[in-house]
DNA sequence: ATTAGCACTCAGGAGGTTAGAGTGCTAACA
DNA sequence: TGTTAGCACTCTAACCTCCTGAGTGCTAAT
């Protein structure tokens, strides 16, 4: 699509505006090193480069500015997507594997230092748990009408939920249940939890107790609360360091939508694996027109478990940002998996 | 300290203030409906009452605004304290006691139905469960080196944490232990539990165990994890709302401080009980100078639990909202109660 | 005591000017 | 034919200046 001499200067002028914001002229790109032609001749390229749609002027007489398109081409066939910086994967690797003793905690840690690098807002949505298994279930009884039930899993991670027992059932009837439960359930994979109750159990259980109906409802709402994906977020400060935002109207629609968890979700809930770019208003979301969304997903053995999300100016530095949040869930991927096995 | 005169005019020019957040002049006041005096009158008392301290200008021929001075005579003096809101506090009444199922939950409404009625910041530490009592320990085993201890509540609060252990021990070492534990520590306030462990069970756990030593530091470690008070925050948006915070510098130092939830805690963290105020540079935080915060303690039984707190411009709706948070506070004891007396 | 009246102050908006960073175009050049 | 110097042109942003209006404090009269 551009010419050799043409993507030379874009990728110039690009990199410039997206180091300063501030609109770039021909002067600047000509007095740079790799560049040995006038200024006149670099207006020329930026005239045409304007005519394919990749720069903008912000006014007649201003310098040039890439466009959402510019971007786009940028991050498809203008960046070397291997440029890792080394010492900053190592800094995330100690990271996530010294000292971790929740599960948690790694996603939560890779969301923090995620924004420390990069000053974007990282936004991790936590595993889902499509291979975790459950462990064990647990009713501890509180009085005669209230109890926890507790779920535990493979991996360590803790379920628990509070609810009272109608007058008509007592809590050894519980108990008894989940006995059975127990034996039967211990292994399943947890996405499995609600159709193998709802096959399999149902008349067996029957059996056992004397009205199983409430019980068995009670129970089942208790297991399958559909436990709300977890939302880490770290550097929400950092739209304020970015000029384009120094507006309160988009300031507070930022943090509007930061303040709603499903919106999030559902922003990073996505259906493609791998890395994948978002330019301004190719996000659907009103809030987030003037920011780019990059998306890597980060997997635990066969399935997807989670999105790593970064969420910047569509001046981003795509050709810093892409490659470390490659490399950024490669090592969720990684902790995640060392994790499981140092506890099974 | 104020003549009645002065009163009259004060208590409408910091209203005036507090609702436009702009320097009132005299002319305004002279126009109020309850005020007979011209103009001239009104700057003379104005006059009078900047040589007492409680008004400033902001420049030479300003209107009056208050100083921090005046807000805390306001605060102390002025304003009485028994106008309620009644149609408020029925809706926190519904809100927080209807559809509660998690002791959690409570708290964390509260913070998000106080931003909301009152535009600013809330921020609610969370109970701090000087009388809850343990309910139940527990240990499940995940792999041969690693398990989960989990620990009830007579709340229904469940902590947990996963931890390895280490080659020498095995599992049911740590079973029998926690067998021991249960019958002696069911009941003991969670306060208590890392003296009662120190005191009496040191000893007697040693009769039981081979090498008591590192088993029972690792499930001290666990038991008394100090869990962190939770923290529930509303409204982080509504400072945007505030013309005196439309200040980029003013917004990072606010949202850096709201990511640094030790910061917060210490600042809540307060010796004394019932509603306090702290305006402007009262606050010790470098980043709250210009803001006031008005905590209230909630609390459930004879001990403190935890502290609300609101955080908005030193021109906050005093009048409003202490009342206001004064009902919350007994509102959140109350539900508390309720909660648990529901599921005990 | 209160107030009308007046001189004074200051912020903020409107308008005008200028500097400079940028452009596009043309004509000359290698 | 691609490159460049040169030039006219454009637009922003910074900087004046002026003016208005909202405010003050003070004084003298009621």
């Amino acid at each position: 699509m551009l010419t050799d001499r043409q993507l030379v200067v874009f990728r110039a002028i690009i990199d410039d505006f997206i180091a300063s914001a501030q609109p770039v002229g021909s002067r600047a790109i000509s007095e740079k090193e790799n560049i040995k032609v006038s200024s006149a001749t670099i207006r020329n390229i930026m005239a045409e480069l304007e005519e394919i749609g990749v720069l903008e002027k912000t006014h007649s007489s201003s310098g040039r500015i890439p466009s959402e398109k510019g971007y786009r081409y940028y991050v498809d066939h203008v960046i070397q997507p291997s440029i890792i910086q080394n010492d900053e994967v190592d800094v995330i690797r100690h990271l996530l594997q010294d000292g971790i003793v929740e599960f948690e905690q790694i996603v939560q840690m890779s969301a923090e230092v995620l924004s420390e690098l990069t000053s974007y807002t990282s936004i991790i949505l936590g595993p889902q748990m499509f291979e975790t298994k459950l462990k064990q279930l647990q009713i501890v009884p509180l009085s005669k009408h209230s109890a926890v039930a507790i779920l535990v899993t493979n991996t360590g991670h803790v379920e628990h939920r509070s609810f009272t027992i109608p007058e008509a059932y007592n809590i050894s009837d519980l108990e008894k249940l989940v006995n059975i439960l127990n034996d039967r359930l211990a292994g399943v994979p947890m996405v499995q939890l609600s159709t193998k109750l709802d096959n399999e159990f149902l008349l067996l259980l029957q059996q056992h107790i004397r009205d199983v109906d409430a019980s068995f409802y009670y129970l089942k709402e208790v297991l399958l609360y559909d436990q709300p994906s977890k939302l880490y977020i770290g550097g929400k400060k950092n739209v304020l360091r970015q000029p384009e935002f120094h507006d309160v109207k988009k300031l507070y629609s930022f943090y509007s939508m930061m303040e709603n968890e499903q919106e999030i979700i559902r922003l990073l809930t996505s259906e493609k694996e791998g890395i994948k770019v978002t330019i301004g208003n190719e996000n659907k979301m009103e809030a987030i027109k003037d920011f780019s969304l990059i998306t890597a997903t980060y997997s635990f053995g066969h399935d997807d478990l989670g999105t790593i999300g970064l969420l910047g100016p569509t001046r981003m530095e795509y050709q810093k940002v892409i490659p470390l949040l490659q490399a950024l869930s490669e090592e969720i991927t990684d902790a995640l998996y060392m994790f499981h096995n140092k506890y099974s």
